[in-house]
RNA sequence: GCCGAGGUAGCUCAGUUGGCAGAGCACAGCCCUGAAAAGGCUGGUGUCGACAGUUCGAUUCUGUCCCUCGGCA
């Protein structure tokens, strides 16, 4: 079943987040297959190509019947972003929803699930050249004197953002830099506004313990699967530690294991630790997030019953777009995409 | 049983010549508009082993007891 045919001027999508090793992969194979729709992945990580351990990709067995998009669109010394990411999602929500299909979206990158259903404000493409002047800019006077810069171009972002988050005051002088216009004010009228899908937002999260130790059994099993053997090749190819796909998790402690900055053990330890404080990352991004539905899911649950639960939510979900659509024809207003469900 | 060392935060430990208890790690809370698994901010969570004594005031000094680790029996 798909039912979006029957809701004529919506574009429903489902959506399920949650932190890093909740379980959301597992169930987004297993409600596509119901929901005969493909998984689009909402994921900063897996978009490299060759990062599969420590991305966690589904395995080839997984995606086998289960078509996943927005996977391996990228080498690891290419860049990635928000609004690549936004271009690539946009025609792929739109194919199946002219197929009659309901997109199902599953990931844990917060910025990226927002830019689909919140939009992205029209602000200019990442300019590499730019950044790289800022950065020796910022290594050679230290990263307030950037800041200072913000201060004068851009007082309003620069009273929003600490001295020392130099990501965010380059890309804010970045702004400033290619458009003569502050970043704040692209900010103010755009507001994360856009309502291009009716979505259904499912959060799926666990006792924080129970996250944990599935954090830690995740980790040792990508080792066990050969994570540390997946970097070394990566190093070997000739990709640099500094590139943001290797500044991930998992990438970056077993480099530096793998450069002899610390020992084996070390790495590991880190490796979960980050993996944790990342979870909790996750966590506060969600809990703010608007329209979430949260599942709490328990330790000895069976996959059947979490798919049983969530494809209810689904049809309720389906069933009230059906109802709002009726009652918006009898009234005689025009549906407009993009009616608000949270 | 005797001798010695110790008992302070979840862990390892510092400290108070008697005056609101502090580091690292662990952890908790938060921010985020083309780097977002990135980047950044904030926070000490405590019956100082227990009971009694001295004192205006004891985690600190004294006594008794309990526990842990060594050594000797």
């Amino acid at each position: 079943m798909s039912g979006s045919e029957d809701v004529i001027g919506f574009k429903p999508v489902v959506v399920v987040v949650g932190p890093t090793a909740v379980g959301k992969s597992r169930l987004a194979v297993r409600l596509a297959k119901r929901l005969q729709t493909e998984v689009l992945a909402a994921d900063s990580r897996q978009v490299y190509r060759g990062m599969d351990i420590g991305t966690d990709k589904p395995t080839p067995e997984e995606r086998a019947g289960v078509p996943h998009r927005l996977i391996d669109l990228v080498d690891p010394d290419e860049t990635f972003n928000a609004g690549m990411y936004r271009r690539a999602a946009l025609p792929e929500i739109e194919r199946l929803h002219g197929e009659g299909r309901l997109p199902l979206v599953v990931g844990g990158t917060g910025l990226y699930v927002r830019t689909l259903l919140r939009g992205l404000c029209e602000g200019p493409k990442a300019d590499p050249m730019f950044r790289a002047q800022l950065e020796e800019e910022a290594r050679r006077r230290g990263p307030e004197a950037l800041h200072r810069e913000l201060t004068r171009v851009d007082p309003e972002s620069a009273a929003r953002l600490h001295p020392h988050d130099r990501v965010k005051v380059v890309r804010a002088l970045e702004v400033y830099h290619l458009l003569g216009r502050p970043l704040s004010s692209i900010h103010q009228s755009h507001g994360f506004g856009e309502r291009p899908f009716t979505p259904l937002l499912i959060g799926l999260t666990r006792e924080r313990e129970a996250l944990y130790r599935r954090i830690e059994e995740r980790v040792d099993a990508q080792l066990a699967r050969g994570l540390v053997d997946e970097v070394r090749g990566l190093l070997t190819k000739g990709y640099d530690r500094r590139l943001s796909s290797l500044k991930g998790l998992g990438y970056r402690q077993i480099a530096a294991y793998l450069d002899g900055d610390c020992g084996y053990a070390e790495a590991v330890r880190l490796l979960k630790r980050d993996t944790r404080r990342f979870a909790k990352r996750q966590l506060t991004w969600f809990r703010k997030e608007p329209g979430i539905l949260w599942l709490s899911l328990a330790e000895d649950e069976s996959e059947e019953r979490i798919v049983d639960k969530v494809m209810t939510m689904i049809e309720q979900f389906l069933a009230g777009l059906g109802r709002q659509a009726q009652v918006d024809t009898l009234s005689g207003r025009t549906v407009a995409a993009g009616v608000t469900a949270g």
